[in-house]
DNA sequence: GGCTATCTGACATTATTCTTACATTTCTCT
DNA sequence: AGAGAAATGTAAGAATAATGTCAGATAGCC
């Protein structure tokens, strides 16, 4: 997931850039309103932060220009006062939220989390829990419920164990190799130092494979990575 | 949709309640905080409009025993000033927003209308009419007299554990995240700094377990919330 | 003021994930 | 086919992160 922060205090920009970096997002920063811009034409973040006050191109400004682009993008106010906050609403900017500084870390993430939920929840009612289901083999997975079933029986899976096994769900017949699912699995910015996904791999065909010596869910393609056959 | 406006002022209630009819809205209004309160309880409405300054009860008061009854109702608030914005952040009451005055029709009509885009996309039902009884477990609860029974052996509960029940009861066998629950039963506009919703349940597990150390109606889903299993 | 419910921060406990080490398999080259 | 190299499998314990819970603090309410 991609971030614009646009902040012109560097205190403020790094703080914010570091909590989202921790968080395992992409992190583009800006310290006026026109570099925020044209960095939001190439990069097309999935979530934005404005400050207020920017010198040259203000939030405000900056805000009409991303909405103009693309209506739908979250967009989060930062501002010292809660005047300037209160002239962002008036000025019918479509924001998303707004945090007045100063901020906790915690609140601020805590945002976040509660606006991508908004705005990218699946399903019927955004916000709503989402009870979604996959097949894999001869394995039902409920993603809302976080369970694997063969016919009665459930299976027990951590949380890590269903991505791994709802990415190979989506990605059938093609190899995937370790980095994509790290990257997809463990998220952009995790490098292993070891064999912990081998050692996953592992422990999971344990549980889902009928026979874990010759597994028929997840194959392994030597030198290349893994793959659920087609 | 019934929206509650409360309001001393003559020209600015009968303005507001003008523009809210024309949208098709069904108005309630009253002139002091009291009468709100009591009108918010009887027709349970999905939006409401505070002024600030109210004899007697102020809106800040209204604010908190409404947010009391339900922390999700979307809140709006009306001032002359916009020290009393700063206050209404400063005491977290959870409001959604705020108008300063003198405001026009349009402002208002933009800020409801991002309003429920945002309180709604919640897909939480505010304001839908609250059950009266529900089961969850081996459990009845009744919702107004703040109780649970299982069998004849009573169990007293809080309104901030009925909350909590009830989101579980209506998304029975799916996980619900920390956030989802912090929104639902807190307000959207809570973050907590602590592990207070841990807490909160580990002290309903002591009263509505059997086995507290091995839950069967609530029971934690490691890395990914709690969930009422099905 | 005492009551209740809630929040907080510290610490205990548990589940999950990572690492290391060694065993095994597969591939390559002759 | 066989040897060596590289890649993969897997067990066991360590490290990490998530959750449980206690005791005191706080705030609102009769």
């Amino acid at each position: 997931m991609k971030v614009l922060i646009a902040e012109d205090d560097p205190n403020t920009l790094n703080g914010l850039a570091g909590v989202f970096r921790d968080e395992g997002y992409e992190v583009f920063t800006a310290p006026d309103g026109a570099l925020a811009l044209s960095l939001f034409e190439r990069e097309h973040p999935q979530i934005v932060c404005l400050d207020v006050m920017m010198p040259e191109v203000n939030g405000y400004d900056v805000c009409r220009g991303i909405r103009k682009q693309d209506p739908g993008v979250p967009i989060l106010f930062i501002s010292a006062k809660s005047e300037e906050i209160d002239k962002v609403l008036g000025l019918e900017l479509g924001a998303d939220d707004f945090i007045v500084k100063p901020f906790g870390v915690q609140e601020v993430m805590a945002r976040i989390r509660a606006i991508t939920r908004r705005c990218f929840a699946r399903g019927q009612g955004a916000g709503k829990p989402i009870a979604e289901e996959f097949e894999i083999g001869d394995l039902r997975v409920a993603v809302g419920e976080l369970r694997a079933f063969r016919g009665d029986s459930e299976i027990e899976l951590g949380l890590r164990d269903i991505r791994i096994l709802q990415f190979f769900s989506e990605n059938q017949g093609l190899v995937l190799s370790r980095d994509q699912i790290f990257d997809r699995c463990w998220g952009a910015n995790y490098f292993p130092q070891s064999r912990s996904l081998d050692q996953h791999i592992s422990q999971l065909r344990k549980r889902i494979e009928l026979d874990p010596k010759k597994p028929v869910i997840i194959e392994t393609v030597h030198g290349a990575g893994y793959r659920y056959p087609a």
